[in-house]
DNA sequence: TATTGTTATACTCTATAACTATA
DNA sequence: TATAGTTATAGAGTATAACAATA
């Protein structure tokens, strides 16, 4: 962090001083933490609406999008992959198992892991749940402007996330 | 919406065709909703951390600014600028006015409504949150590269929240 | 002894319905 | 009849501890 972190006020000052000796209170609107929240809320209001049809919850899309593209994982690969911890990932992988979408195999090697695996249905289904994904995925980003400002948006929340990255250095 | 919005892939296509039959299949990582998430719960976390000694949720710590602001606003107010549900926002109350940082006065002309005011401890415990939020919000900002990079972020994320706005018409 | 998956459990956040007192 | 605040409650999401099977 910069030198003056914890001195100076490098975020929009109060439009003016407010109630009774208290100087330079922040609008909600112009703090990161609110406004990421309110956002994150707002996509996932639209997320949940576009997948009402095929009942599908996003941490369900985010487990079967994991699937396809990397069949064969261990369970406790893609939850940790996921910011899931493996004992809630575990109602989530039956939900998916119980609607016969996709499946686990034990390991041959570790007999105590378990591969995930889409099914065939599983497969049709992702098909369905991708275009879907894509009108909700086209909707944000005309929201926001355009695909470029997507990536702009997209990278500055990688920049929240790896605190380690300099990428002026 | 734009045109195409139904048929083209505008987001970042995959790299390549993964499990049988699925073409396109994005990361994770490029997902809007997906890194608005990620980000917010880490800009949480840090939140949580720095208020730990404060003992204070961010939706305390929303609630506590607001009434510093504007002092005198409805309960029923707050809660909707918050986008907190006015059943929810009781407990919440609750516990700020069991603290002593702020109290209820029954509305003169509606006497329903509660006016929501800081106490003079509240106003000097608020003085002590807003320099831990200075010191958390700045390591955000230092995080993103900057004021500038913080202001474009926020921006973005006004577009996502103003889907009425049309910036460049 | 450590790890994978699992169960049980608790705590927070959020959403809805129904009540009360005022209007 | 409608509104502000309240209560009760239920559902998600998330976190921890402890267990069985396997390494």
């Amino acid at each position: 962090m910069t030198a003056d972190s914890n001195t100076t006020t490098r975020h929009a000052p109060a439009t003016e001083a407010t109630a009774a000796g208290l100087p330079a209170l922040p609008q909600m609107d112009s703090i990161i933490g609110y406004k990421l929240r309110r956002a994150q809320l707002l996509v996932f209001q639209d997320f949940l609406q576009s997948f009402a049809k095929l009942n599908l919850r996003p941490a369900e899309f985010s487990v079967l999008a994991m699937i396809a593209r990397t069949p064969g994982l261990k369970q406790s690969e893609i939850a940790a992959a996921l910011g899931i911890k493996r004992a809630n990932f575990v109602a989530l992988m039956d939900a998916l198992e119980k609607r016969g979408l996709a499946d686990r195999r034990k390991g041959d090697i570790d007999r105590r892991s378990h591969a995930l695996h889409l099914t065939p249905e599983g497969t049709r289904f992702v098909r369905k749940m991708m275009a879907v994904w894509n009108t909700h995925e086209n909707r944000m980003i005309d929201r926001l402007g355009g695909p470029a400002e997507r990536d702009l948006l997209i990278g500055l929340l990688d920049r929240l996330l790896a605190p380690d990255a300099t990428p002026d250095a």
